[in-house]
RNA sequence: CCCUUCGUAGCUCAGCGGAAGAGCAAGAGACUUCUAAUCUCUUGCCGCAGGUUCGAAUCCUGCCGAAGGGACCA
């Protein structure tokens, strides 16, 4: 029985509750002649922490006392009455101010671990967007200089969530806005020429290692002397051809972390296209434009937003933000319904007129397009925090996060977290590469489930018998019952865009594993001969690596067969 | 002044209407038998004060503390 299935004979029972209480209910009983709606939302089960709660829990009693005229201990009392009956369901009782808790028969417990072995990778999927087109837009790191360590959160959170999404069948092109276009281009095609001439770097210019490195590659490619050209075509070179290499730098470091994007939208091919034009043009058409102090205004106001917004200059340059206009205007156009942008909170004031614009195209905020915002993260040595910054090149990138910890114990603990708290990362404790990072407990649970399927085939046990009302330890129960969780667990992170929650999921599985492991043995000791039992538990042994494996992936870390 | 996020065990953080959690650190125990990177035992005015609710760490208001933001910068 799966919880899906228990809750859909609870709503039953308390359905047809309602109902009785209905019909028999005279006029003047007021509140229990009204009919009470009661949908399978509202026969949510939990799984309690405290074993002696149950397999299940369920408030329901609580909260339709009152509407069905009955106090909660009461109406759980009815309700546990009937439940008793249902297949499947071992004992019921009433705990505290009207708390239902279920106990399942092992069988009906037990049955879970054949359904995710044979469901295999896609356990844990659902349809919450089935079919959905979706939008996410994440990183989206000016090119200006290598991916540093914030920019690497969003590559983490934004790729698992896409995974995420994509697990409740959403249609979902993970997309990189690539700003080449404006005034930090042009200081930083500046800073290449000061390297590439020797010169001091720039006022206000870039000036870490990486320039001069992008310098020598840009000069390399030049037939002739770079100091023979004049400024404007020594600018060109160096912009259109630094960013080049730039931007293939951050490609490839952001591939080796695992992240790879559908689409690099460049900023620069919204000006060069008109698109730009045609956007605003069409606000203008829908009245949102107007001339004021020489410049050209969007009237957020009149859709949330504290103040106008410029979206020209008055000296005739397109402001930021009518990049943005165009942009989004072409998302739309290609078709996608959602469109989610991940901002670092430095980035928070974006929102109000992000949200304006796109009411102004007659679109809906919040659903057409939404803003999540993620904390920063604070780079610290020696518990001293350490100001990155390009200028003066003390950035620390992903390449070095990599190098330090690896791949999977560098997305990890970055997702582990949720957006909304800044976390710390102290680069010594980066750099000894310490233990205390929970993938390992992860991976290991992993290994270890694939270490056990080794030795159970070479004991001569394999999966040609399942019998779940074997499965009577309470190890096995608490483990079957942390299993049934991973589709809602990734429903839930889907909804409500939080990828940490399958993180800590898989290693409240992991802890489960590691705990049914030391209490139950797979493969036989010694001259035992091999029964059915032995059988059973290995197809739990491997829904439990599945139910791993499956987690991991959806946060992009690799699930080993050894450690 | 306004806006956003955070404040939960010694530390790092989950939980966000329903019965206070994990990891780490510290101490004590458990391997001749499937991986000890494991397991077992030991920790709390959920920042403060009100309010809503049958019920608040969770929702609302105010205050205190931390971080970030409020341009014809990007």
């Amino acid at each position: 029985m799966t919880p899906a299935e228990l809750s859909a004979s609870l709503l039953a029972i308390v359905q047809g509750i309602a109902e009785r209480r209905r019909a028999t209910a005279t006029a003047d009983d007021g509140a229990a002649a009204a009919p009470v709606e009661i949908t399978i939302a509202d026969a949510v089960l939990e799984r309690p922490r405290n074993r002696d709660h149950g397999d299940w829990a369920s408030n329901i009693a609580m909260k339709f006392a009152k509407r069905l005229g009955s106090n909660p201990r009461e109406l759980a009392t009815e309700i546990a009455g009937e439940l008793t009956e249902t297949d499947g369901v071992a004992r019921v009782d009433i705990a505290g101010p009207g708390f239902i808790n279920i106990t399942l028969e092992a069988a009906a417990a037990g049955a879970l671990a054949k359904a995710i072995v044979e469901s295999g990778g896609a356990y844990g999927n659902g349809d919450y967007y089935a079919g959905v087109t979706i939008n996410l837009e994440f990183v989206s790191a000016n090119p200006t200089g290598p991916i540093h360590i914030g920019g690497v959160r969003w590559a983490a959170v934004g790729d698992s969530l896409a995974r995420i999404f994509q697990a409740v069948g959403g249609v979902v092109t993970r997309e990189y806005y690539f700003n080449d276009h404006g005034a930090q281009i042009d200081r930083f095609a500046r800073s290449l020429i000061a390297s590439a001439l020797g010169e001091p770097t720039p006022e206000d210019g870039y000036g870490g290692v990486y320039i001069s490195e992008i310098a020598a590659r840009v000069i390399e490619t030049f037939d002739g002397d770079v100091r023979d050209l004049p400024r404007d075509e020594a600018q060109e070179l160096f912009r259109a051809v630094g960013v080049d290499f730039m931007f293939a730098d951050i490609k490839k470091s952001l591939h080796d972390f695992g992240v790879d994007f559908d689409v690099y939208f460049h900023e620069n091919s919204l000006h060069e296209s008109k698109a730009v034009e045609r956007a605003i043009a069409r606000l203008r058409e829908l009245g949102h434009v107007y001339e004021a102090d020489n410049a050209t205004w969007l009237r957020t106001t009149d859709f949330g937003d504290d103040r106008d917004r410029v979206i020209i200059k008055s000296d005739g340059e397109a402001a930021y933000i009518a990049g943005d206009l165009a942009y989004y205007l072409d998302k739309r156009e290609r078709g996608f319904e959602r469109n989610i942008i991940m901002l670092g909170a430095d980035h928070h004031g974006y929102i109000g007129r992000m949200m304006a614009m796109c009411a102004a195209f007659g679109d809906t905020p919040g659903v057409n397009l939404e803003i999540l915002i993620g904390q920063l993260v604070n780079l610290m040595r020696d518990g001293e925090p350490v100001r990155m910054s390009k200028r003066n090149g003390t950035v620390v990138s992903m390449e070095d996060l990599v190098d330090a910890v690896g791949v999977d114990a560098g997305r990890y603990s970055l997702v582990r977290f949720s957006a909304d708290s800044m976390i710390d990362i102290d680069l010594d404790l980066l750099t000894k590469r310490s233990n205390d990072n929970p993938v390992f407990y992860v991976q290991y649970a992993h290994a270890r489930t694939q270490a056990v399927a080794r030795n159970a085939s070479a004991s001569g046990v394999d999966r040609s018998a399942f019998d779940a009302s074997l499965l009577t330890h309470p190890t096995e129960a608490s483990l079957l019952g942390a299993l049934s969780e991973l589709p809602r667990v990734v429903q839930q992170a889907a909804e409500l865009r939080e990828p940490h929650r399958v993180a800590r999921y898989i290693e409240e599985v992991a802890g489960t594993y590691h705990r049914w492991y030391d209490a139950c043995r797979v493969t036989p000791l010694g001259d035992e001969e091999v029964t059915d039992l032995h059988r059973t538990r290995l197809w739990l042994n491997d829904a439990a690596g599945q139910v791993i494996r499956n987690g991991l992936g959806l946060l992009g870390v690799s699930a080993p067969d050894r450690m």
